[in-house]
RNA sequence: GCUCGGGUGGCGGAAUGGUAUACGCGCAACACUUAAAAUGUUGUGAUCGAAAGGUCAUGUGGGUUCGAUUCCCACCCCGAGCACCA
């Protein structure tokens, strides 16, 4: 017999799947279309991560057994190739980051296609390419001219020991990745994209899709929707007036002071009313250069300064309170004022006790003088005691001529870096006609070559030291104008990649309203849990966009999201090359091959949890594949009748299909082995039991499969047949082993007819010695008897 | 603090109201071998027992039930995400 020789036969298959095109996409087939999706990587110098695996595997075992079951599957791969790594590596070694990012695609296409994933290959996109990107810059220019790009002075962080601003992945504890320096904020004009507007769309849409709950409890959270009202207070001896957000108007009368956010526009405005304006002014600079790791610090003493000489008029009491300023208060959240209830909020609370505040309870429940944050009836509200603190928000917010608002923690994503490795943005500025998008005959704006990749001192892109690039013509009046030098962050391309699918050689629309009608939505994403709040919000985002403007043809892309674990290093600790316990795929692939590599990272756990490698795992999923290509091999596959092995295949392919649904690959994989473990002791095994069990094997190990699959005179491949079905009648045992209980303590079973009425089965089970022991001389009181199961009777 | 997961043998884990510990790893004994590896067979939660069998065990404490790893209540611990969001 010859040896599981899984080099050669892994070759084989992959050469011969090229040919026959197995993974090829057919638009506008009859067949029902199914599109399956994960992450498209990003080409890293490092080559595939072993936790790549694992997702595109079980994506890859979804797609087989889809098209197996007769759909016409999209299961397509591309680059998003974008982004910091590579325009570091530029920066300190010079390599054009377009060199970098094909010898880096060519390395993992070769991983990819070893591992033997059954992708369209004719449909791979890459972000960098200019025939994609000028259809992202397209995109871009569709928000803008809705009113939904938009730029604005915004903090970034800025390095300034290097002179460079960064991306937030490039501040580690408020200090700059590279050099350590602690990171400033500074003022720049950014490009923005009004997410903000779609907050509403995003929570509504995620009520119709089929996302795992703690994805979308994170997009929940992430967008943070809160209901409140608005109210005014007016300030003595002024025409201002103070606007606040409050979640809790029914404590109005318990609103014993304000507090500004430090750089609320009042603080400006009031400066001759403020005496202590030094102070005040001292306050707001120390708390703009705070990082933003200070100001959100856990346990965090509250600080603030009174801005004495002003005093603002509670409109339910009509008294005179305090206004302070304290970095509490955030700027851009709500109006960037609150009222302060220190009886009713825990930081006005502690804000209180600090300073020397009046509390006041206004709602019952809780000890006077101590902080409570539940419901009760109103106190200390006048006309308003008694009422219950539910009713009282409407009727206190209409009372003082409030109004009812929506505030959320969703803010507008800003859409410039200050960096070479992106896409440009295609804007002109002109001192006349302001911001011009660049006219879509002239895009793609091309990314043109530098000299030096890194960041300029003055915080702006590369992009802005080439003369040529900057200077242009303003495409509506003609006059000298400039060119935006800021690029897109690396979401963008990833935000609409998997509308390019559908179509990715259209060169006049990024994607065809009739293909996109066929293939989308998304029937199942895969992906890792730390691309669930920013990538999938970005990508639903522009999607729902799209469709407001009839350019795309659901709302939502995804109708089922999903994410697996994280595969650790032995210990159970985070894979890192500094810890040395990085696994490298192409030394499992080369010492197990590529079916051994995918079963096992299946097998490891269930899908969804962060699990770790196991060098000794791994053998018992090698032995289990041996095993099935030694008994291919040495049994007789033919005709026969074996029941026993017709019941198990029965119960196998039930367990196996169902188990795929739903993600629980691990136990898929150890019915198949169990099914082995009985195939292998028998002596001849019916072909048609054989046959089936190949068929659900091959998702999980394709090669393997097929070249059993040959062995059986077998003209095509097993990639082309239909996903068995089994005679539900086999899954029906002739006899069942139920088990014989005395108060719920099992003391014995018997053998009996599945239908076995209860009668018998009580007499069977009294007569066991172990049973009539425990019975005694008891009378029994209640017989529970679950057919198949169990029989308990009760003394 | 809030939200979402999770806690079961030496280890990864299975079982979603009905035989707890499937499957795999590890370990032990045996067979094959001059030997080792590989392979195969058998065993393997703890404890008492020569055995038959008993008792105890699913983070902790309570509850519902004939019966709870599974459902309910309270608590403890671990992981992930968010967080001075008014």
């Amino acid at each position: 017999m010859a040896k599981y020789d899984f080099k050669k036969i892994e070759k084989k298959w992959q050469k011969e799947w090229e040919k026959q095109d197995i993974g090829k996409a057919v638009d506008f087939s009859k067949k029902k279309k199914w599109y399956s999706l994960i992450e498209f990587p990003y080409p890293s110098g490092q080559g595939l991560h072993i936790g790549h695996i694992r997702s595109l595997t079980a994506m890859d075992i979804v797609s087989r057994k889809r098209r197996m079951e007769g759909y016409n599957v999209l299961y397509p791969i591309g680059w998003d190739a974008f982004g910091l790594p590579t325009e570091n590596y530029a920066i300190k070694t010079g390599v054009d980051p377009r060199v970098a990012t094909k010898k880096n695609t060519e390395n993992f296409r070769k991983q990819l296609k070893g591992l033997g994933f059954s992708f369209d290959w004719s449909r791979e996109v890459n972000t960098t390419d200019p025939k994609y990107y000028k259809w992202t810059q397209w995109l871009f220019l569709q928000f803008f001219k809705k009113g939904l790009a938009y730029k604005a002075e915004i903090d970034i962080n800025w390095c300034p020991n290097d002179k460079v601003g960064l991306a937030n992945e490039e501040v580690i504890a408020g200090k700059c990745e590279r050099c350590g320096a602690e990171v400033e904020k500074r003022k720049k004009a950014q490009w923005m994209l009004k997410i903000t507007a779609y907050a509403d769309k995003l929570l509504k849409g995620l009520e119709k899709v089929d996302y795992l709950d703690e994805i979308k409890a994170q997009q929940v959270n992430w967008i943070g929707r809160s209901e409140g009202a608005e109210l005014e207070f007016r300030i003595s001896n002024s025409e201002f007036r103070i606007k606040v957000f409050t979640t809790r108007p029914d404590t109005l009368f318990g609103a014993t002071y304000m507090v500004l956010a430090p750089e609320h526009e009042l603080v400006e405005k009031l400066k001759d009313k403020i005496s202590n304006f030094n102070e005040v002014e001292a306050y707001v600079k120390t708390a703009r250069k705070e990082t933003e790791e200070e100001r959100t610090a856990e346990d965090r003493e509250k600080t603030g300064v009174e801005l004495k000489g002003v005093k603002a008029v509670n409109p339910a009491t009509g008294e005179e309170i305090p206004v302070w300023i304290a970095d509490y208060v955030l700027a851009e959240y709500g109006t960037g004022a609150i009222m302060a209830v220190p009886a009713h909020d825990a930081r006005d609370f502690s804000f209180a006790k600090k300073f020397n505040l009046p509390i006041i309870h206004v709602v019952s429940g809780g000890t006077p003088g101590e902080l409570w944050e539940g419901k009760g009836n109103l106190v200390n509200s006048r006309k308003f005691d008694g009422m219950d603190s539910e009713r009282a928000k409407a009727e206190i917010t209409k009372f003082v001529g409030g109004k009812k608002t929506v505030n959320y923690h969703l803010r507008d994503w800003v859409f410039s870096r200050q960096r070479y490795w992106g896409e440009p943005i295609p804007i002109i500025h002109c001192e006349k006609c302001g911001y011009v998008p660049v006219p879509e005959k002239d895009l793609p704006v091309v990314l043109p070559p530098v000299k030096n990749y890194k960041p300029r001192d003055d915080g702006e892109s590369p992009l802005a030291s080439v003369v040529s690039f900057v200077n242009v013509k303003c495409p509506k009046c003609k006059g000298v104008a400039k060119r935006e030098t800021d690029t897109m962050p690396n979401w963008a391309g990833s935000s609409w990649y998997f509308l390019r699918y559908a179509d990715p050689k259209n060169a006049k629309e990024f994607a065809s309203m009739k293909k996109l009608k066929y293939w989308m939505p998304i029937d199942w994403y895969n992906g890792g849990m730390e691309h669930v709040t920013l990538h999938l919000l970005y990508s639903r985002f522009w999607n729902i966009f799209l469709h407001d403007q009839g350019l795309v043809p659901t709302s939502e892309p995804y109708r089922k999201r999903t994410a697996q674990g994280m595969i650790l290093g032995e210990r159970g600790v985070k894979m890192s090359k500094s810890r040395g316990n990085a696994v490298n795929p192409d030394t499992i692939v080369r010492a197990y091959g590529a079916d051994v590599a995918r079963v096992y990272e299946m097998f490891m756990g269930p899908f969804d949890r962060a699990i770790a490698w196991d060098a000794k795992g791994i053998e018992g999923v090698k032995r289990f594949l041996r095993r099935t290509w030694d008994t291919a091999h040495e049994k007789e596959i033919g005709k026969t009748k074996n029941e026993k092995l017709e019941r198990l295949l029965a119960a196998t392919v039930k367990k196996v299909g169902e188990d795929i649904e739903k993600m629980a690959f691990h136990t898929a994989i150890s019915s198949m082995m169990i099914f082995m473990n009985a195939a292998s002791d028998e002596v001849i095994i019916p072909a048609g039991v054989w046959s089936d069990f190949l068929k659900i094997l091959a998702p999980f190990a394709p090669h393997l499969a097929d070249e059993l699959w040959y062995l059986l005179k077998n003209k095509k491949s097993v990639h082309f047949e239909s996903w068995p079905s089994y005679d539900p009648s086999l899954l029906k045992e002739e006899v069942v082993e139920v088990v014989a209980q005395v108060n719920g303590k099992r003391r014995g079973s018997i053998i009996v007819p599945p239908n076995a009425e209860e009668g018998a089965v009580k007499e069977a089970a009294m007569k066991l010695e172990t049973v009539s022991a425990a019975l005694g001389s008891a009378k029994i009181k209640k017989v529970v008897y679950v057919k198949g199961r169990i029989i308990n009777l009760v003394i």
